[in-house]
DNA sequence: AGCAGTAATGTTAGCGTTCACATTGAGCGC
DNA sequence: GCGCTCAATGTGAACGCTAACATTACTGCT
């Protein structure tokens, strides 16, 4: 009942009257034990509550089951159901998952962060910093390790796991053209960001395969940027009849600015955001978007580091293309 | 340049001359050391690329630095929020973070979890779950380690953070009172939730001590709930001039039900949420809320549990007050 | 019977630290 | 100039495990 201290190898050892290898043995699941010596030291181990140092093993065998993730930004919806479900696979195979959340406009921010990771002995990195900056020094500050990218890109021969967003990017696009939309404005995320050019390039090639003209503004996911290039944008002398929006937040904000000005969605205006974030359903109105499947994508980038580790690799890039969900926020054009 | 072997103490003595043991002390900044010597020793640190090793340090010292947070729905703004903090004031003070997450209603997946983190060997463990069922599975497994509870509460000799939800709870109501509103409606969060029971009885108290009665509809947090429930409550026959709503994602829903109904807020209906997400300012209409402040609520855990594993700990209970934003879903109420 | 082969278990030596104690040498008082 | 103290450093063992090799005891084959 007490716990005097915390009973070792040798102790289990002696009470299951076998050497402490065999209990060790037992400990890895090694086939060449006898069944019944297996279940003597089971119950050995029972009995006196023991619980394996990890620290001793890591020190041993110089496997310190620990994988990290650095992650930016992880307030946001998205970051964060990653890392969670990244977690969760990662500690079904029996791994520790240290997060470190930095910011990734900072270098030594990234940079003390992976410091922090290296000291730590981890076999194994996400990186779940969309800004390319951030990949890259991370990149190059680890060495001898597997790293796994989410939602960005290096380089093809790095593991990597995103959503197609140039397909994202096309797919909305595309939706407004079907709609009959010629005058359809973007606006973007912050430059440095995988997420941020490719959803544009989408847009772009598709605009430019219809013959039509692609204006780009920049923004930078934030929903106040949202509304306040909303409050200003020119939509009438430039017949402005839709927006495809680079996330849901921005979208969220323009809208509401739409609403101050008394512009209608959709009737005057066309909104397509990207993200689906669970309160866009129920904006007003709600909002057409791309849903991103932030479980699969934290489940496949973990099971890729997972199996690169183990050196069972068989791939090494994943690619989830977003789903279009249509609501009430993209319409006809009005006749202008 | 090449990376053989890591240097480990004893190569780096040999190199500054010096016993393994200096280089230790080296290590662990201790004073009886020529400065002379020490800087020798670091020299030689450097030239080697010396890393020491935790494991090594872990199993010596049986301190691992390691730092527990079980939290339960880590999509949520606020845990994460919480959770990302708490993770940047441990790394401030050499501390490596393990999260896992959880489903707090599943109590297999609490003790699992549990279970998980004590392998570890961690020296404390701060639990993110409200839910008071998984307080108290995760207190009673635990043992030997300090815990410390966020926004929640088991009981008054535990460490523990909290928004006060009572204060938050009669804030809201008494600002509705204040408004001259009398037929006050609180929909709730889940049974089993602190902040549930906390922030109605904070509506309660405050109701009854207005003369007025209170009125609770159970809900659960949920977006679509606040939806449903807005979809089918009966305004008119019961005069119902204003909400306290227990969160901003059910207010959220609640408020797109009132549009769809064509029931202006405030005009006709006022309505109070909690939390303070970022969306909300930009909802329609803006919403009044209780903002809590995540960021220090998750270091001032942090700085609770690490002064008590050093032994320096002076007090157990820290609470925060939460403020009242008043943006535009509250008026006056109508003339019935 | 004898010997190889193999399944099951044992023995010894690390892994890279810290801990407890031992040693050295300089400074000081008398 | 002797011993005492204290500051600075050194020595050996311990932490709890795994790796590598060693031993034992069967089995079956000739």
């Amino acid at each position: 009942m007490a716990n005097p201290k915390q009973a070792n190898i040798y102790d289990v050892a002696r009470l299951a009257k076998v050497s402490h290898q065999t209990v060790s043995r037992v400990l890895n699941n090694n086939p060449s034990i006898r069944p019944e010596t297996k279940t003597r030291v089971l119950k050995a181990m029972e009995s006196l509550g023991y619980r394996p140092s990890l620290a001793a093993r890591a020190l041993a065998s110089s496997r310190s089951k620990m994988l990290g993730i650095l992650s930016s930004d992880t307030d946001f919806t998205g970051p964060a159901a990653m890392v969670h479900h990244m977690e969760a696979a990662a500690r079904a195979q029996g791994f520790f998952v240290v997060t470190v959340g930095i910011d990734a406009n900072d270098e030594e921010s990234v940079q003390s962060g992976i410091d922090h990771l290296m000291k730590l002995g981890i076999e194994g990195l996400a990186l779940v910093t969309p800004q390319l900056r951030a990949v890259e020094i991370a990149r190059a500050a680890v060495s001898g390790i597997p790293v796994v990218t989410l939602d960005s890109m290096y380089r093809m021969d790095e593991l990597a796991v995103s959503v197609d967003n140039f397909a994202g990017g096309a797919a909305a696009t595309q939706h407004l053209i079907d709609l009959g939309h010629k005058n359809i404005v973007h606006i973007s995320g912050p430059q440095g960001w995988f997420e941020s050019t490719t959803r544009a390039a989408g847009y772009t090639a598709t605009m430019l395969n219809a013959n039509l003209t692609p204006q780009v503004i920049d923004g930078d996911w934030q929903i106040d940027t949202g509304y306040r290039i909303g409050k200003k944008l020119d939509i009438d002398s430039k017949q402005v009849t839709a927006l495809f929006i680079a996330n849901d937040r921005m979208s969220l904000g323009f809208m509401h600015a739409m609403r101050e000005r008394g512009i209608e969605v959709p009737k005057r205006l066309s909104i397509v955001g990207f993200d689906d974030l669970e309160e866009t359903a129920y904006s007003s109105p709600p909002l057409t978007t791309l849903r991103q499947d932030f479980k699969s994508l934290g489940n496949r980038a973990m099971n890729l580091l997972l199996s690169e580790i183990s050196g069972t690799a068989t791939k090494k890039l994943d690619r989830l293309v977003p789903e279009l969900i249509q609501r009430s926020s993209t319409a006809a054009p009005p006749k202008l």
